[in-house]
This record gives structure tokens, C-alpha cells and sequence, in this order.
DNA sequence: GTGAAAGCGCTAACAT
DNA sequence: ATGTTAGCGCTTTCAC
């Protein structure tokens, strides 16, 4: 790897010049400029990340801690985050929790010894639960800059994304009336995630409006194994016309379970599933999903980050709470 | 972040005392180190990065390229990977391809900005098509050390860590067959990957054996979004009483397609498909799956590059090829 | 057993 | 317009 010696050399001048040139300071002349960029190029210098932290305190790189990457949600949004991080030179670190708090804790360490300049989380089920951010808020301290998204905690005083989870949820519910459907039901196998609370809370203020509210029923599974029989049994003891599933994977399985063993009450249930748009085509007829905006949340997120990082250490700025409304997408 | 001159002051002994007394090194007294450890536990001291790698040349890091992050099976190795890099005391930096030979190669520019000390790569369809591994041959003058899986190219002098499809295969056709199976028909969505080619090879090869290779059925399909009508095609058009699917997807498909729009074949199939364990609990009931082990696949991977990383400068050592074979689960 | 000093590659304040 | 120098935090050789 060349370094600005071996280019200062090459050249005959001195080490700060050939800096100051790549650098495009104006006290340089053009025409040095010109001469030790073409070698830097030939040579394909590329400035050493270690010294160059070393020297600015800046690592131009981001941590980005999700709770499941099996998740194609998760997945997906930390494309988003890539993509954008990626256009402005940044590098992206990533952990997953795996829903532990113990591992989150282990992730921020991490992430803090690697002297990154931001972080992007969305917080594991098990810490939401537990209730301890003290990883988290430490990081201010270390001017590591915060940005939530999906799993957020109004306990931190930082930017923050967000599906408008009730609004998105109200919206298709509303959808399903306009066609006619009256017996809606909700399945949920997301437990007491705030995310559930909102999608739950959509749900039921779009029957309440379309004054429909005595039709609310809400089956809750825990066990996504073991959903099977829960499903048979509430299809068996309830009427319905229409089905929105909460989570991701239970919308699929509903609808397997309704269509091989009751094939006859099928075709008039219109189902709705807050699944990723790949998953929507591993049944069918495929599923219509509630598309998430991944990468848009991403992006939005890295954004927001990348706007603190820049920050002058005297400007200040408000938290920031970006709410984004998911679309159905009818198949 | 306390640094070595802050605890050298707090002690009142030199920067270079304090940085042989964390060290170990043995011509420091044991009462020094002990007290120099003591204030860097409660001062919790950790060493700066960027001062080390500027200094040592090694970042203590791995890079990870991996071709599709929303793919269970490698999001599953990721975690092998990273379960064991963090247990060894190295960082991980992951890469998405995305199937892309251009975003592999950005991946493999960034990870050698970043002075990883090693990659792990599964390689992108699109680079296996091209055949250009450049990228991946230049690694070895930066001594950054490579080590392959599951998508393996046999140009590149490298240690890889395998499926071996064919094997595994040829042991599920087996389970079949030993059950009664005769006609057993193989789908696959995976186009010409060499992982196509094998696991069809274990398939025949199973057939061959049994004397039953004038039932070789083979299902290609290319989009798996157009698969739907192929499969029902297939199924009106052939007689089966098992199916292999050898890629992540069809299997699923497949069931939900033959249980619901042909349920009295259904009952005398016995379908086995290359996904992932989640996802095998997607169908009901659920479908038998072979294990593919990713894990620990991402585990062994990691040990071999950690071996060739700590590997002094003048000793060698070749390339070592693993071999791992599936189980099937038979739900 | 401990310390002083050089140097990894870079930036930036300060000469010239 | 260009060069000199100090220093970021650490390891390591050499001297005491």
C-alpha cells in the first residue's frame, strides 16, 4: 500500500504538501495538485484508515445492531442502510442480538471499542422488557451518535424511524371494510411489542369508525411452533371474512391451515399479512402483504445519523421522529 | 477513553511500563503489573484500535461477502461466523453482493481498505458466471488471507469449507427409497450452480445404484416467482410418490400447490427440501428438511482463517478443502 | 525491573 | 506556495 512518504518521494516534495494537495487545500498550487493526484491514482494510494483515526477521532463507519437477521425485514432494512452508508464513504458494522440483552450489551461494546461514529439500533425484545438503556444512554457521553428505528424507546432522547404502525394497520383494515368485508379478525404473534400494541390499536379504531367495533376479535399465538392447533381450533369456533396477521409468519401459516382443511370457507376470507414481498409468493394464491419500506427506513435512518455526525460540536438539534406509512399491496 | 499515558501518570511509572505490565511481558515485577491491571479494570482501559492496527499492521478483523443476506442458510453461517470471530477476539465487517459481481468487488475493495486480516466468501452467481476472480486473487500479495464456502471456485488456491451436496443427496434419494419411494422426482430452482449440479448428481447416482434410474425426473425452474404454473403442469403430467427440492424455496411451493389443488395425491407423497429449519414449520404439516448445517459450516470457516492468519510468516500450509455432510430431518 | 525514544501514517498549526 | 514539526496511542528496541 503506498503512503504519502513513498508518493512525497516520488515527487520530491515534502509530506504535507502531497496531504494538503489530495486534501485539495487552496494554499496548493494547481499544478502540484494535478501531478500528485495523477500519481496517487496510478499508484492507487488509498489513505490508511488507522492512521487517519488515529489523527481525526473519526472512524467514518457506523454500527448497526439488529435483533434477527433471519428476518427479511431486518434484512432488508440493513440494505438500506448499506446502500446509503456506502454512497457516503461510510463502512457499516453489523451486530445481531438475537433479541438478548446480554448480546446487545456485548454488540454496543463492541461497536464502541471500534470507535464507530454512530449507531443504529433497533432495540432487542429482551432489553424493551427489562427496560435498561444504560448501554445505550452512555453512548452520548462518548459522543457516539443514536439513531432507533422499528423497536424504539421514547426513554432515549435521540433520532428515531418508524413504520406509523396504527395508521398502516388502520389503513388496511379500512381497505378490507371498503370491500365489503364486515368479520374481521386480527392475528398477532408478536406478544406485548409496542409494535403489536399500534397494529392492534389500528385495527380496532378503523372497525370503531366504520361502527363495527362488536366485530373485533383478536387471537394472540405464542409459540409460532406450535400455532397449528391454535389455528384450527379459532377457525373452527369463529366467523370471519377477513384475516390480517400482525407478524410475519403467521399470515402464511393461517392461510396454509384455512386452505388445506377448510377449503370451503377460503375463498370469501381475503387474508392480509405484514410479510416481506418475497415471502408473499410461498403460497397460493400469493398473500397480500403490507409492504414495510425496508430500505426506505434504512436510508431514512442512516440519514438521520449521518446528519448528526456531521454536527458541529457547538450546534445542537432537536430528536427527530420520523413516522413512515406502510402500503398493501392486493395481489 | 483512558489511554496508556493517563494510567503511566495516575501510577507514576512510564507509558512503556504500563504497556509491558498489560502485555505480560516478563521482565515487568508481578506487584507492578498487578497494580498497573487493577487501574486499567476500573478505569476500563481498552486499547485504541487505530493506535494498535497503525502500529501491529493487523486490525484483528475478518470481513464476510456473502451473496444474499435475506437467504436463512447464509444468515445462519453469518452467525456461525461471527459466534466464533467474537469468542477468537476479531471483529467482524459483513458485505451483502447481493449476487452482483460489481457490489462483490466494491466488498473486496472496501474490506481491504479497512485491512481486514481475512475474508470469508461465498461467491455471487454472477461472478461464478463471469468466471473473473481477480479480486479475489489480489488478496493474496496484500496478505490478507481468503477462505471460501459453499460457493466455491476451484481456480483460487484457498482453503473452502463445503456441503458436499452430492453425498447428502444421495443419502436423502437413499432414506427414500429404503422407505418404499420409486418414482421419486427432483426440483430445482437453482439454475447451473455447481451446487445444482451435485446434489442432481447424489440424486442419479442414488437411482443408479438401486437399479431404478428410469425414473430420473428432473423439474427445472427458473423464475421462482412464474413457478406456480410449472408445478401444476408437472404435477398433472408425471406420476411421483416422493420429491427432492433442492433449493430454498420450491419445496415449499410445491407442497402448498400439490396439498391444495391436488389433495388426494398429496397423502402418498413424501416431499424433502433444502431449507432451513424456521422455515420448514411454514407448511402444515410441515415439511422434512435437510440440515445444512450452517452454523457450523460459518464455524469451521472461521477456524481455518483464523489458522492461516496466525500462521508466521514463513511457514505455509495447503489449501484444506472440508467437507460437510447434511442430515435430514424427517419431521 | 524500568524507562527513553523511535516510528507506524496521517493532519494541521506554524514557519519560511 | 511549500516545508517543518509535533503529536494522535501504541509497541518495541535498546539503554540504564
Amino acid at each position: 500500500m503506498a503512503t504519502l512518504k513513498e508518493l512525497a518521494k516520488s515527487l520530491n516534495v515534502s509530506i504535507s504538501t502531497v496531504s494538503k494537495a489530495l486534501n485539495d487545500a487552496d494554499d496548493i498550487g494547481e499544478e502540484t495538485k494535478k501531478r500528485v493526484k495523477e500519481l496517487a491514482a496510478t499508484l492507487d494510494y488509498k489513505p490508511n484508515k488507522f492512521a487517519l483515526g488515529l489523527k481525526t477521532k473519526h472512524s467514518k463507519s457506523i454500527g448497526v445492531i439488529l435483533p434477527d437477521i433471519q428476518n427479511p425485514y431486518f434484512a432488508e432494512v440493513l440494505y438500506g442502510i448499506e446502500k446509503a452508508a456506502l454512497d457516503a464513504g461510510f463502512d457499516t458494522l453489523i451486530c445481531v442480538s438475537n433479541e438478548s440483552y446480554q448480546q446487545e450489551v456485548k454488540s454496543v461494546r463492541m461497536l464502541t471499542e471500534n470507535l464507530v461514529d454512530g449507531i443504529i439500533i433497533s432495540i432487542a425484545k429482551e432489553t424493551l422488557n427489562l427496560k435498561d438503556f444504560q448501554h445505550l444512554e452512555k453512548l452520548k457521553s462518548k459522543k457516539i451518535q443514536l439513531v432507533q428505528f422499528d423497536r424504539v424507546s421514547s426513554n432515549l432522547a435521540c433520532d428515531s424511524v418508524q413504520i406509523d404502525d396504527q395508521e398502516s394497520v388502520k389503513n388496511a383494515t379500512q381497505q378490507l371494510i371498503d370491500t365489503g368485508k364486515k368479520h374481521i379478525a386480527l392475528i398477532s404473534g408478536l406478544g406485548s411489542l409496542n409494535v403489536a400494541k399500534n397494529r392492534i390499536q389500528g385495527y380496532k379504531s378503523a372497525l370503531r369508525e366504520n361502527g363495527i367495533s362488536k366485530h373485533i376479535k383478536i387471537l394472540e399465538v405464542d409459540h409460532i411452533e406450535k400455532t397449528h392447533v391454535q389455528f384450527r381450533n379459532f377457525i373452527q369456533q369463529n366467523t370471519f371474512d377477513a384475516v390480517i396477521s400482525i407478524d410475519n409468519k403467521s399470515g402464511i401459516i393461517f392461510q396454509n391451515i384455512l386452505q388445506h382443511q377448510f377449503p370451503e370457507r377460503f375463498e370469501n376470507v381475503k387474508i392480509i399479512s405484514f410479510i416481506h414481498e418475497k415471502d408473499a409468493l410461498l403460497t397460493s394464491p400469493p398473500l397480500n402483504y403490507i409492504n414495510q419500506r425496508g430500505a426506505e427506513i434504512g436510508a431514512i435512518s442512516f440519514n438521520l445519523l449521518k446528519e448528526r455526525i456531521l454536527l458541529k460540536e457547538d450546534e445542537t438539534k432537536n430528536p427527530v421522529h420520523e413516522k413512515v406509512i406502510a402500503s398493501i399491496n392486493f395481489q
